[in-house]
DNA sequence: TTTATATAATTCGTAACACAAATTATTAGC
DNA sequence: GCTAATAATTTGTGTTACGAATTATATAAA
């Protein structure tokens, strides 16, 4: 193969992984039945619960206007809950509910998982030659020093 | 380095790649003053113009009723133009302006030149790393039968 | 201690997607 | 010619996303 066509081929194996990560992602929204920024915040207040809109914000990248509306939803489908802070009573404490701790439980990490079980069960020779590749376009890029972020999100806005 | 953690590293390197990207795709839609959508189907008409609502709205994966809209604000902003044909007068042929495709012409395409001219400058030794690399992550994630898209569009709707 | 300033969340107003359903105009099939 | 199907659009609804203004509370300064 000349290596223009070997080119060609990296970027459309990239252009691959991307477009099967997106699907992974549209089908966690369908079975959930939530929006993406609405899994999204699920998501975060799953690892950080109790937190407050300010710091969902923080986390989500939005402003606090944007996330008091997806919050919104989300309280209304008794997914969050909303307590006010006794130590400041300006903020509000975010929480899952039950429903919003077993929703996000069970809802799909298909790409996560995938990609473990997958790289685990490759003989160590291949895992090295797959990390090297990654780091090869990491470089290329020019991403090295971009702290990761969970990968749908990269998806979002 | 442990397995499970040059595991994570792969992981986070791809988590990096796709901040890179997405990263690129908002500095575009910042510098071109349009949304993702409307740069988008700007792209599509660069090379496939002049073409019908509905086969735009068919590329895009989107419904035809929204495509209207993008339309709308793209013809409004005198980068499309709006022609009702005469061999079918339901259908309506989108063209670029010439303003629209200068535009497009110089929107930048940051991501595809950074990756090409890596991978160009990489020798040959390592571009094969690289591409059996990202084959095997291909193959993980079952994306071999997928038919690649561009890059930016994975992170829209 | 009062005053001023800052902070936390919310509301309000605006814009863009995104879609289903209904509508209008035109074409194609019988 | 009458009926079906097709192409684009309009209408109505919901979600994201933001800046600016607002309300309530906390902190700092005087």
């Amino acid at each position: 193969m000349g290596k223009h066509q070997e080119i060609e081929e990296v970027i459309n194996d990239l252009r691959r992984i991307f477009q099967a990560i997106s699907q992974h992602s549209r089908e966690a929204e369908r079975e959930s039945g939530l929006t993406g920024p609405q899994l999204w915040a699920l998501q975060i207040l799953d690892t950080a619960a109790p937190i407050r809109v300010s710091e969902l914000a923080n986390q989500m990248y939005l402003s606090a206007a944007t996330v008091v509306g997806i919050v919104d939803r989300l309280e209304a489908k008794q997914l969050v809950s909303r307590t006010r802070s006794t130590a400041d009573r300006r903020a509000v404490d975010l929480d899952l509910t039950r429903q919003g701790r077993e929703l996000v439980d069970r809802a799909p990490k298909v790409t996560q998982v995938m990609l473990l079980k997958g790289l685990e069960a490759l003989p160590d020779a291949d895992l090295e030659v797959v990390a090297a590749g990654m780091k090869q376009m990491v470089r290329i890029l020019g991403a090295e020093a971009l702290v990761p972020q969970p990968l749908q999100h990269s998806l979002q806005g």
